[in-house]
RNA sequence: CGGGGUGUAGCGUAGCCCGGUUAUCGCGCCGCGUUUGGGACGCGGAGGUCGCAGGUUCGAAUCCUGCCACCCCGACCA
C-alpha cells in the first residue's frame, strides 16, 4: 500500500476501510453514494458531536428534532432555497407496496397508494423548521429562539465522493430566530467562530474564516460565512458554513412577532451546519502513508498498550504493571486501551493501531519489566522512546498536548506555505497548476469575472477573508480596480 | 446525461488478443503445531452462478450482440 500522501480521500482505501464501507447493494443500487460508518469511525464522529454539542449549549442553544419529510408545498415556499436544492431531491410519492401480479414473489409499488402531495426527503430543514417556528413565535419575549438539530439529510448529487459529498450524510443544523438584524448577524458570526474554534482546537485543522461571494452563497441566504481548510493535495475544503438568512424565511413562512412597541415584525434568521464531511477533512489533513493520524482530542483511544510476552506468567506480570498504568492514566482522563488480544502478534497490533491513528502506543515486555521502563511510540512523528515508569502519567499527559499542538502547527505551516499572493493572471494560473493551494488575488467584485476565472482555471473564490486588509490593486483577470484581495483555490 | 475504463472467491488479481483437462496466484478465513521487542512460519482445509441474458461452436472466463453495475473525467454540490 504505497499511497501518496497527496491522495484524495478515496485513495486512502486501505485505512478508510477501518472507518467506513461504501454501501453496495448490488444491482439497482439506489443507495449508491451512501455510506456505512463502522464503529471506529462512528466513535470519532461521536467525539466530534460531543464537543460541538457542548459548544452549542455554551452559546445558549438547545437541541430539538424535526421531521425527515418536507411536504412539497412547504419546500417551495422560500423560492431561492427551493430552486437551489430542486435538482438534488429525493421524493416520496407512494406509501405502499403490493404483490406484483406479473412476477411471483416480487413486490411492486401499489399504484393506488399515491400520495396526495409528494414529500421531499430533507436536503436541509429550513422549510419544515420555519413552518413550525410560525406557531412558536408570537412575541419578542419568545426570542431569540436558538435551536440545533442533529440529523441526517439527503442530497441526490450527480456524483458523490466518499465523506466529502455522500448522498446521505449526518450533520447538525442550527436554526435561530432573532428580534433584530444586528442580533442575527452577530449570531451568524458567533457560530462561524464556534466552528473555527472547534476545527482548529479540536481537530487540529487550521481554517480561514470569510464570507462567500454571491454565486457561492447558500440558496436563500443574504450572507454566508464559512471556514475554509486546505487539504494535503492542495485543494480547499469548505469545512463549515453559517448563514445570515435575513427575513427571507420569516416572510416565506409568515413568522411574525409583536415587538416592544406592539407592532408586528418579521423575525431575523440564521442557519449553520457542519457534517460528516469534517471526517473527510480530518483524514485528508493529517493522514500519512501509515494510515490515519488522529489528534488526541478526537481519538477514541488516545493511548494503546501492547504487551510483549513469551509465557502466560510474563503476561500476568505485565498485566499487573499495565493495570497500574491504566488506572493512573484514567484518573487523569486519558482514554487508554490494553490490547491484550492473544490472537495477534505485537507487530500486527502495532500496524493496526498506526492504521487507526492512535496517538500514542506504549509497549511493555520482559526487558521493560526488568528495567522498570516502557517504550513510547508517537503516531505523528513515528518516533520511539524508552522511558521510566516514574512520571509516566505526566509524560503521557504532556505528550497528548504536544501531539495535538504539533499536528496543528504542521498543518498550519503547510497551509501558510500554500497561500500565495499573485498579481498577474499568468502567475495565478502557474501557481494553481504547479504549487496549488490558496491563491490570494485582487478581484473586481463581479460574478462575470468569477465565472470566467472558474471556466479558465477551475478555481473558485473560496471566500473573502474576514481578516482582510484594504489594499488598492487591480483585478487579476479584468484589470479593473479592486480594494482588497480574495482567496481562490481549486476546491472539493 | 456526454467521454473514457473495468467487472473472475471476502479483498486484490492471472488467464481473454490467439476458445480446449479439475479457472491462476497472493492476502484474508478455518484446523493442528511451533512462535510472539515491527504486519510469524509449517502442514492441512474451506470458499467460484468467471456481472446478467442471449448467440456462435463439438466445446466459451475467452469470440459476437444486448443489458446491468461500478470507477475516472465533465455539468451539479456541504
Amino acid at each position: 500500500m504505497s499511497k501518496k500522501l497527496t491522495s484524495r480521500v478515496e485513495d486512502y482505501s486501505k485505512w478508510y476501510n477501518e472507518l467506513v464501507v461504501k454501501a453496495d447493494l448490488a444491482e439497482n443500487s439506489a443507495v449508491r453514494g451512501c455510506m456505512v460508518i463502522k464503529p471506529y469511525g462512528y466513535a470519532i464522529w461521536e467525539k466530534m458531536q460531543a464537543e460541538l454539542d457542548k459548544m452549542f449549549k455554551e452559546t445558549g442553544h438547545q437541541n430539538a428534532y424535526f421531521p425527515l419529510f418536507v411536504p412539497k408545498s412547504l419546500f417551495e415556499a422560500e423560492e431561492k432555497n427551493a430552486e437551489g436544492f430542486a435538482k438534488e431531491c429525493a421524493i416520496v410519492t407512494h406509501y405502499r407496496l403490493q404483490n406484483d401480479p406479473d412476477r411471483a414473489g416480487k413486490l411492486r409499488v401499489d399504484p393506488e397508494a399515491k400520495l396526495e402531495e409528494e414529500l421531499i426527503v430533507r436536503p436541509t430543514s429550513e422549510a419544515i423548521i420555519w413552518n413550525t417556528y410560525r406557531g412558536w413565535i408570537q412575541s419578542y419575549r419568545d426570542l431569540p429562539l436558538l435551536i440545533n438539530q442533529w440529523a441526517n439529510v439527503v442530497r441526490w448529487e450527480m456524483r458523490t465522493r466518499l465523506f466529502l459529498r455522500t448522498a446521505e450524510f449526518l450533520w447538525q443544523e442550527g436554526h435561530t430566530a432573532h428580534e433584530t438584524k444586528a442580533e442575527a448577524i452577530a449570531e451568524t458570526q458567533q457560530m462561524n467562530q464556534v466552528y473555527a474554534t472547534f476545527v482548529e482546537n479540536f481537530m487540529a485543522i487550521p481554517v480561514i474564516q470569510g464570507v462567500k461571494t454571491e454565486s457561492e452563497r447558500f440558496a436563500g441566504a443574504e450572507e454566508t460565512y464559512c471556514i475554509e481548510a486546505l487539504m494535503q493535495d492542495g485543494k480547499a475544503l469548505q469545512a463549515g458554513t453559517s448563514h445570515f438568512l435575513g427575513q427571507n424565511f420569516a416572510k416565506a413562512f409568515d413568522v411574525k412577532f409583536a415587538n416592544k412597541e406592539g407592532k408586528q415584525d418579521y423575525v431575523w434568521a440564521t442557519s449553520w451546519g457542519v457534517s460528516t464531511r469534517l471526517m473527510g477533512a480530518l483524514i485528508m489533513t493529517h493522514s500519512d502513508d501509515h494510515g490515519l493520524v488522529l489528534p488526541p482530542s478526537l481519538a477514541p483511544n488516545q493511548v494503546v498498550i501492547v504487551p510483549i510476552y513469551k509465557s502466560e506468567e510474563q503476561l500476568a506480570e505485565i498485566t499487573n504493571v499495565v493495570n497500574g498504568i491504566m488506572s493512573d492514566l484514567r484518573s487523569k482522563g486519558v482514554a487508554v486501551k490494553f490490547d491484550n488480544r492473544t490472537t495477534h502478534r505485537p507487530g500486527a497490533k502495532f500496524a493496526q493501531h498506526e492504521l487507526q491513528g492512535v496517538p500514542l502506543r506504549i509497549a511493555i515486555g520482559p526487558k521493560d519489566l526488568e528495567n522498570g521502563t516502557v517504550e513510547l511510540a508517537r503516531r505523528d512523528t513515528l518516533t520511539k522512546d524508552v522511558v521510566g515508569l516514574d512520571n509516566l502519567t505526566e509524560t503521557v499527559e504532556g505528550l497528548m498536548t504536544e501531539i495535538q499542538d504539533s499536528l496543528f502547527n504542521k498543518a498550519l505551516d503547510f497551509r501558510n506555505n500554500h497561500l500565495t499572493e499573485v498579481n498577474t493572471f499568468d502567475e495565478f494560473k502557474t501557481v494553481l497548476e504547479t504549487k496549488t493551494g490558496f491563491v490570494s488575488a485582487h478581484w473586481d467584485g463581479t460574478s462575470e469575472t468569477e465565472d470566467k476565472i472558474k471556466e479558465l482555471t477551475k478555481a473558485t473564490i473560496r471566500c473573502i477573508p474576514l481578516e482582510i486588509k484594504d489594499e488598492e490593486g487591480v483585478c487579476v483577470y479584468s484589470g479593473k480596480p479592486s480594494k482588497h484581495r480574495v482567496l481562490f483555490a481549486k476546491a472539493y
